[in-house]
RNA sequence: GGGCUCUUAGCUCAGUUGGUUAGAGCGCAGCGUUGACAUCGCUGAGGUCACUGGUUCGAACCCAGUAGAGCCCA
């Protein structure tokens, strides 16, 4: 840490009338980050550790990240780090190979230049030239949110160690056993190109043509056997048929199971088999089986040992298999053959249908399932020991619900296609031998092979395809501290403490952390996963196509970093889909300036009274020599610091957010502001002790809330601790101590939140009196309750522009006050409130009748509470203490409030 | 088809161990600007917590079912 760079001059000489984000944000950045805060403390302790969500280096952040960055992460880690947790948030990107490669061929073709017409090298370093260009915007926008990452130890999921630790893994892997190489049926692309697994296929719903053929027999049967129709939406892959699946207990098809058919068009004979796969509803309940072009039909050949043919190839085109259809592309060979169908008599019907079909979601291709040899990953063992961690409690998941997603999906694990036939991503150490056709996979330690190991061949060829992105940040909880390296960091912050992402990625990224965290650590990858939910523009998710994007860099200029950050995160329960609105922006913008005009108030305060620091430190609480008012917004404040640890630890970021903001407007600026003002005007020992008051109230107040309004509240904090010492002394809040709760006043906040109700009542009567709010008029407390306000009457007269009385108990309050002057009156509590100002009986009359009847309905419902069977037995004392004392507190209410209906009726 | 979730004020949403007369922001109505603040203050109106039944002394909260909405996986 370099604690001789001086604080920005920007922020402490900030002294608009409102806050402005821009004059402070950039140089207080700056500041932090070469200050050294964001990197770990050095001093043994706890350590907090999580990794950034690494972003795709070839996108803008959107308000996603926004909301994952610069709502909840920054704010954990700002928080474990003034908690005194060696805090490491380490940032980095992920090289997000099919899109990026999308996107830089994109820009490529902008300058006239296309994939096909370089090298494979040339075109690397192409992408490594756009790499260059796109890494820096997206860190430059992590500071613009306030991000306190440390940049020192930045990781990129194609550094060179990063590739040494995918080597290693796929060595390791292959070695335990959970790769193998092999035909199967994936999803392939036909405009990237490339296979992509189940997580990456999307189904949208789409209306499609259902044909209906006849499959004519393929021996003479006997008189009044039925036809063969099979039902398809897609009849060009008739060509590649090798079987007719009927239900095992279909009895429609029963009898005819093992005999044969032809084939449409290709007139080959395929068998009849049953298989359970097959739905009996759907269609006619004979399934046309095509291995080589549907997942389900490839299953089903694979169980009855059926061949596998192929009539479109990656291009999309109709093979030479497909005989008279060959060289169409697959639309064309659809029309064709619908056409050949129709001419045969072999089309019995056609409808439309609505179904899901599935896409690629990087571009949105309709998928066309083939079979190829690939790269694949067993998952059952992986599965089962990364869902044991979440069953017996290594790793919480929050909110809970999400384990159900989880296990889901875990229990019901499909392997893994591992490569990508692109050129944008980590190799695949994986050799072939062109003369024994030999797999080699190098030991981790090995350089890349140049003998067989088998034949002794070296004409060897390296596998072109590269792996999955989500291979590699599979790994990035262990990847980013330097494994497979025993370094000093994987020892220190490995597991990582929490795991901040979206559900949508719960399968993608944190399931596959956790299985290969578990496999090459041994250890989880970390011990809690926080999942927020999604930002949506009304009901719809954000994504760049359908052009809803909220760009919130936009948002910082408009409202400030700290008012994005907090409206993102404000009253949103964890897990929650939420839509940001202008009204949640503006809140929190409004409510960054409020806190800004209450440290306003205090520093003018503290200029106006200089004495009254002077041998004081700001963060020690004062005791001595203060009133009521300073003792209750103390009790409030050790309110609001341990309510605010408290929720922090449970992760109700939502709540955090939000009970402070109650604090601060609520109580802070309209109660304790106000009441301060008495204080200072009496001055002396009052306002020395009103200033303390102020300055230690708003110094808790800015740590509570430095994790959700960094920018904000360094800026205050900064002219609030200037020329002042503390008692433990820090250079900014970034590194300041989080509060500790000090001891409360339960008796004198409830006695103060009586007088403000008191104060609200007199506010109420006298705007209903149409008194003027500068008029000061006089009020009398009557009752019994009314002794407990003494010593309150000029603080409730300070705040409600009055004169207060307490009178004798149940005096008739206005008697002797002067003809004509009478009162207009309300209850509060056990306390008659009655307030001197010209009357209008009749309004007068018709509040108190309402009063009363509402007071009653109270009584009534405690009575039955109290008086119901059980009650007294089998509820807590507590609870029934408490609601015998609201049952006193009512009776004497409606007493008052029928007594001086009474006394209107006279 | 399988699984998960939601339904609370006009709108957007909180409400974690079941215990006041169910809260917030925005919006709405009335009043109010020379001293922290109009990016504001004060006061108020507004909800049978989707519906039905059950458990319980007590249910927005737990259980079952119904209706509507959504998400995920196939």
């Amino acid at each position: 840490m370099n604690e001789t760079l001086a604080p920005p001059a920007a922020a402490l000489a900030h002294a608009e009338k409102n806050f402005r984000p821009s004059a402070v944000e950039a140089a207080l950045y700056e500041w932090w980050e070469h200050s050294g805060f964001f990197k770990p403390r050095d001093t043994p302790g706890p350590s907090f550790m999580m990794v950034l969500p690494p972003p795709n280096v070839s996108g803008d952040l959107h308000l996603g990240h926004a909301l994952s960055f610069g709502g909840y992460e920054d704010l954990m880690a700002r928080w474990h780090r003034m908690r005194g947790d060696a805090t490491l948030w380490l940032p980095g990107s992920d090289h997000a190979g099919i899109i990026s490669q999308i996107v830089v061929e994109r820009e490529l073709a902008k300058e006239s230049k296309d994939r096909s017409g370089l090298t494979r090298d040339e075109f690397l370093a192409e992408m490594w030239r756009w790499m260059d260009h796109y890494q820096p915007r997206i860190y430059g926008q992590l500071r613009v949110l306030g991000c306190s990452l440390d940049w020192s130890r930045t990781a990129f999921t194609m550094d060179p160690d990063k590739q040494l630790a995918v080597r290693t893994h796929f060595i390791r892997l292959h070695r335990n056993g959970h790769l193998y190489r092999a035909d199967r049926i994936v999803h392939w692309c036909l405009t990237c190109q490339t296979t992509y697994s189940d997580l990456e296929a999307q189904h949208v719903e789409r209306t499609d043509t259902l044909w209906f053929v006849r499959y004519p027999w393929a021996d003479p049967m006997p008189p009044g056997t039925p036809d063969v129709v099979v039902a398809t939406t897609r009849p060009e892959t008739i060509l590649a048929d090798v079987a007719v699946a009927v239900h095992p207990e279909d009895e429609r098809w029963k009898p005819y199971i093992g005999r044969e058919l032809l084939v449409p068009v290709a007139e080959r004979r395929v068998r009849i088999v049953a298989d359970a796969a097959v739905d009996p509803a759907f269609g006619t309940g004979a399934l046309k089986v095509t291995p080589g072009h549907d997942q389900t039909d490839f299953d089903i050949g694979r169980r009855h040992g059926l061949p596998v043919l192929t009539v479109i190839d990656t291009r999309g085109r109709m093979t030479a298999a497909a005989g008279p259809l060959a060289g169409l592309d697959r639309d064309a060979g659809r029309r064709d053959i619908v056409e050949r169908l129709r001419a045969s008599k072999l089309l019995v019907k056609e409808e439309p249908i609505v179904h899901a079909v599935g896409v690629h979601d990087r571009c949105e291709t309709v998928d066309e399932p083939l079979v190829m040899k690939q790269w694949w990953m067993k998952m059952d063992r992986l599965a089962a020991r990364a869902v044991a961690a979440v069953r017996d409690g290594r790793i919480t998941i929050v909110p809970q619900k999400f384990e159900k997603t989880y296990f889901h999906w875990m229990d019901n694990i499909r392997d893994w296609p591992i490569a990508r036939q692109i050129w944008w991503g980590h190799a695949i150490p994986a050799w072939y031998c062109r003369d024994c056709d030999g797999t080699v996979v190098p030991g981790e330690d090995e350089p890349d092979p140049t003998i067989c190991p088998r034949c002794k061949s070296t004409d060897l060829r390296h596998e072109p395809d590269v792996l999955d992105t989500w291979f590699s940040s599979a790994l990035w909880p262990h990847s980013t501290l330097g494994w497979p390296a025993k370094t000093a960091d994987l020892a220190r912050f490995y597991p990582n403490t929490v795991l901040e992402t979206g559900y949508d990625i719960v399968f993608f990224w944190v399931a596959r952390m956790i299985m290969m965290g578990l496999e090459n650590t041994g250890e989880v990858p970390f011990s809690t996963v926080y999942m927020h939910g999604m930002v949506r523009s009304g009901t719809e998710k954000m994504s760049k196509s359908k052009g809803n994007v909220i760009d919130p860099l936009v948002l910082v200029a408009e409202y400030g970093a700290d008012a994005l950050r907090f409206a993102l995160v404000n009253g949103v329960s964890a897990g929650a889909d939420q839509q940001l609105s202008e009204g949640k922006l503006t809140n929190a913008r409004n409510f960054a300036n409020k806190l800004w005009h209450v440290g306003r108030f205090v520093l003018r305060a503290i200029e106006a009274h200089p004495a009254a620091l002077a041998t004081w430190r700001i963060d020690r609480r004062p005791d001595l020599g203060i009133g009521d008012s300073e003792r209750w917004i103390l009790s409030r404040t050790e309110a609001a610091v341990a309510e605010a640890s408290r929720l922090l630890e449970g992760y109700l970021f939502g709540e955090y957010v939000a009970m402070l903001q109650q604090f601060v407007w609520g109580e802070l600026a309209d109660g304790y502001v106000e009441l301060a003002k008495v204080s200072l005007r009496e001055g002396g020992e009052r306002a020395t002790g009103a200033v303390r008051t102020l300055a230690y109230s708003l110094d808790r107040v800015l740590r509570l809330l430095h994790p959700s309004m960094p920018f904000l509240t360094e800026t205050l904090a900064l002219q609030l601790w200037r020329d002042h010492e503390l008692e433990q002394p820090t250079p900014s809040l970034v590194v300041a101590p989080w509060p500790v709760a000090g001891p409360r006043d339960l008796v004198l906040e409830d006695r103060f939140a009586h007088v403000l109700e008191v104060v609200r009542a007199v506010r109420n009567l006298r705007q209903e009196a149409g008194a003027p709010p500068s008029a000061r008029v006089r009020v009398l407390l009557g009752s019994d309750g009314a002794t407990g306000l003494r010593g309150s009457e000029s603080l409730i007269g300070a705040l409600a522009q009055a004169e207060v009385t307490i009178g004798e108990a149940d005096a008739p309050p206005v008697a002797g006050s002067g003809a004509g002057l009478t009162g207009t009156a309300t209850v509060v509590r056990s306390v008659e409130v009655r307030i001197e100002v010209p009357r209008d009986e009749a309004a007068d009359r018709e509040r108190l009748v309402r009063e009363l009847g509402e007071a009653r309905e109270a009584l009534a419902h405690s009575r039955e509470l109290l008086g119901r069977a059980g009650f007294a037995d089998k509820a807590p004392p507590a609870v029934v203490a408490k609601e015998t004392a609201r049952l006193r507190e009512r009776e004497e209410r409606v007493r008052l409030l029928e007594a001086e209906t009474e006394r209107r009726r006279a």
